[in-house]
DNA sequence: CATGGGAAGTGATCTAATCACTTGATCACC
DNA sequence: GGTGATCAAGTGATTAGATCACTTCCCATG
């Protein structure tokens, strides 16, 4: 129960090598999509052999630290500086699983929205117009980009919360078994009354209305988890 | 769209022998702290050589779904069928990101107690009783533990909300930079007075009381992120 | 100016050998 | 007979160098 070390020791040559990789990218200010040196490069640098360098990378290849491109080069990825991160390689997911996805987004979205209504971070604030008015456009000529639109759109509700661990987390929720996701909420949502909410939900957030926002981001959620969740299959 | 592939596609040959290794670990139902074959026999079983073989193997290590043992084996991680994951190489933080840290167990948090409330899990609500008492034995003779025995209980509401995402969500929170939040929270924090708000919290978890319960985990979480929050050090 | 080819840079994979650590059994000693 | 040291086998860790595959970009050709 209680020991649990949470993977955080490296012993390893392997481990510490990593670790020193993110260091370099630390001192050198490196951002995503900027390219780490060669492998072979890095590994004289750091004293190692080839092999050994690049189980290192491969290991924050894995957490989406870093990106190998053949032939081009190691790129810094999108996880880089992200606490939350997604398991990559999750086994196929059961309806239960989906459920209990779902049911966590009834759980921890209101709150989201109720602190995105208090902060209102001006960026992310201004992001929810644009998405709400592409969202408009998706729905007029039906295209395939509004189930995208709308994620970005709860994204930007959680961005606009100011708190980067709590976007992470949602980005995180959204992220897993998204195709699965996909299909079970387009099966069961109504694009229309969809955009109606989320357009109900960006204006009360513009407005401050915190609890009223609370409130409705429940029910917008309430009633997918609840069309699918009693379902036995 | 919004680019973003969320690093999920896999072309790469190590991409695709890490997917078959979860796979493997799935159809033979190993679970945490099991062995799985030789890295040679995998090798030979996935017919590719030994090094590219571990660098396979090393990316299912950083996302801790695996575990080396030199010179005894290679084991099934905690994190196999685990959704959401703690970036375990992150940079230092600074004092801005714990404060962000603790802000989002304050958003998320009352919610899970809320839903602890209402499930309550028997299993979790047993063990509630038990971390209570054991946090007091603590507390009378003064054992280290005591920081360990309070994150476990409120890893132990968010097990009693049923819902195995939000408990890993609360986890990863809590896994995060955790020596630095032991430090900052145990420098603000009165022990005497967790452990009576702890009581109290347990008690309308028992009982039930759903919104009385949220009120209060948001009050006890209020009090040590308004104690650090402001101070600009 | 556009295009195709080729050279250089870089990642991907392999072979095969050696070293280091763990584990368990064996065997000597008490 | 029990206890402890020792050793052998199993297994991971690391190395070296070579070769193949892909990308990029420059330059010559049309």
């Amino acid at each position: 129960m209680t020991t649990e070390t949470g993977h955080l020791a490296r012993p390893t040559l392997s481990g510490s090598l990593a670790e020193a990789v993110i260091r370099m990218i630390g001192e050198e200010g490196l951002v995503a999509g900027e390219r780490i040196g060669p492998q072979r490069d890095l590994a004289a640098r750091f004293g190692v052999a080839v092999p050994t360098m690049r189980e290192a990378l491969r290991r924050l290849e894995g957490l989406g630290i870093l990106s190998f491109r053949h032939g081009s080069g190691i790129y810094v990825g999108e996880n880089y500086n992200r606490s939350v991160l997604p398991n990559a390689v999750l086994p196929p997911a059961d309806r239960e699983r989906l459920v209990e996805l779902v049911q966590a987004r009834v759980l921890i979205e209101p709150a989201i929205a109720h602190q995105a209504a208090t902060v209102r971070e001006p960026a992310a604030v201004a992001r929810l117009a644009d998405l709400l008015q592409d969202a408009h456009r998706c729905l007029t000529t039906g295209e395939d980009r509004l189930w995208r639109v709308n994620v970005d759109l709860h994204r930007a509700i959680a961005d606009a919360a100011g708190n980067r661990i709590v976007a992470e987390v949602l980005d995180v929720i959204l992220l897993l078994h998204a195709e699965d996701q996909r299909r079970i909420l387009t099966l069961h949502g109504d694009p229309r009354a969809d955009y109606e909410e989320h357009a109900e939900l960006v204006r009360l957030i513009t407005a401050g209305e915190a609890d009223e926002v609370a409130r409705r981001m429940h029910e917008h959620l309430t009633d997918v988890a609840g069309a699918i969740g009693p379902a036995k299959d």
